[in-house]
DNA sequence: AGTCATATTATGGTATACCATCATACTGCA
DNA sequence: TGCAGTATGATGGTATACCATAATATGACT
């Protein structure tokens, strides 16, 4: 018998969704790199006691999000440039794989599904958006992982770029960057449309290789 | 003032201990995929309260070793060929990525030191001593990484390493690969010493890609 | 005003209690 | 003998208590 009739359960415990909101605060720059997360303050913010955020916090300090301080108490993660540099170059040896795999493979669903991300992109550009810009980078690059078929690369590529997401927002609005960023999306969605592995190739090295600039900018500015 | 006189204080937490046992035991296979973790067994086994066991079941949730199923509670996280396959095609470009750069930058003393730790490999496989093997191979990677100034890649590495490990004895154990294992390395060694970054990439790609074909079987024949 | 000793508060580490829910065992009846 | 209902045990989720240690505040003395 299939699923039809399967009862379904909500599954979401406390600790998810504090995972989630913690989480999120972080990469909202809520918190900043280096700031104390005092479990006794999490437990009043979030509203859970301290097993919970205990428990959360253990997530996040795998997760690379928080690191722990012996005798001092977990902080959020820094950055150093040394780390940003490695974390760009992580993403550009994934990023450059995943885009040949998905010009080879990919439908003309997930190419239009890429077009209308892409569209998102524009519109919260042009709304002055960033939220909005954000959101529809990770559904990009969620659809282009998804399409190449690379779930293992996906989670790999979303912790690190949930570590250097206090960047991002430099990258994104760093002058111009409202027109050559999603350019040079068009580019790689046009060579990945277009099934020409070493087109994607290149204009996602182009792609990265700017924000990486960029990211090095502000990363040596903020040291 | 340097650091010469200053007073060293012991960090380990019942949590780090109970942490680097229980992932110990589970990339030993002392559990299998897809066996339950029960919290209050894991207290007995591990002689700590509830709240240790559920930090670390976080923590490893994270790294991925552990799955959670909602009302079922914690298993080791099982491994199926897609994820199998992912897995090694990440290793592969990491590992390329890596290598090439140590060709270019590493220094003599780290030469030395794979060697070192070739040897050991070779001597563990002598003794049909397998944790001699693995702990010989885990030392010439985080040389590998360490000489190349991969500090995140080896943490990504290691983590995706950790969630094939159990396919990890079967490759080793494999017919003759006592022999052709440590040649391939010594010719990843001998490339990387003569600062060949194109020769180490290509002994690389032999090395990683004779070990996903064996792990390939594998995974097929335990699936 | 500065320093030192002491008191107090804050904090992370760890253990245990309680509860709701699920799984399993048992009993009674047809 | 099989099935249904009930009881019991097991389990994960969550809260709170207690403790040791570190950090900070305070007061006394010079």
């Amino acid at each position: 018998m299939d699923n039809a009739l399967k009862v379904e359960r909500p599954t979401v415990t406390l600790r998810e969704l504090a995972l989630n909101k913690l989480r999120d605060a972080i990469l909202e720059r809520r918190f900043r790199p280096g700031e104390r997360l005092v479990e006794r303050k999490l437990c009043e913010l979030l509203g859970v006691s301290r097993t919970v955020v205990r428990e959360v916090l253990r997530h996040l300090e795998a997760e690379g999000l928080v690191e722990i301080l012996p005798h001092h108490g977990p902080i959020v993660a820094r950055l150093d440039l040394e780390t940003v540099e490695q974390i760009y170059e992580m993403r550009m040896v994934i990023e450059v794989m995943v885009v040949r795999s998905c010009a080879e493979r990919i439908g003309a669903a997930d190419v239009d599904l890429l077009r209308v991300h892409l569209d998102e992109i524009r519109a919260g550009f042009a709304a002055s958006d960033i939220r909005r810009v954000m959101r529809g980078t990770s559904a990009f690059y969620e659809v282009l992982f998804t399409a190449a078929g690379k779930t293992v690369a996906w989670d790999v590529f979303r912790n690190l770029n949930a570590r250097i997401n206090q960047l991002r927002s430099y990258t994104l609005w760093s002058p111009g960057r409202n027109v050559t960023g999603p350019g040079e999306m068009q580019a790689m969605l046009d060579a990945i449309g277009a099934h020409d592995p070493d087109a994607a190739e290149a204009a996602c090295r182009l792609h990265v290789g700017n924000a990486w600039a960029i990211a090095r900018q502000s990363a040596a500015a903020s040291e």
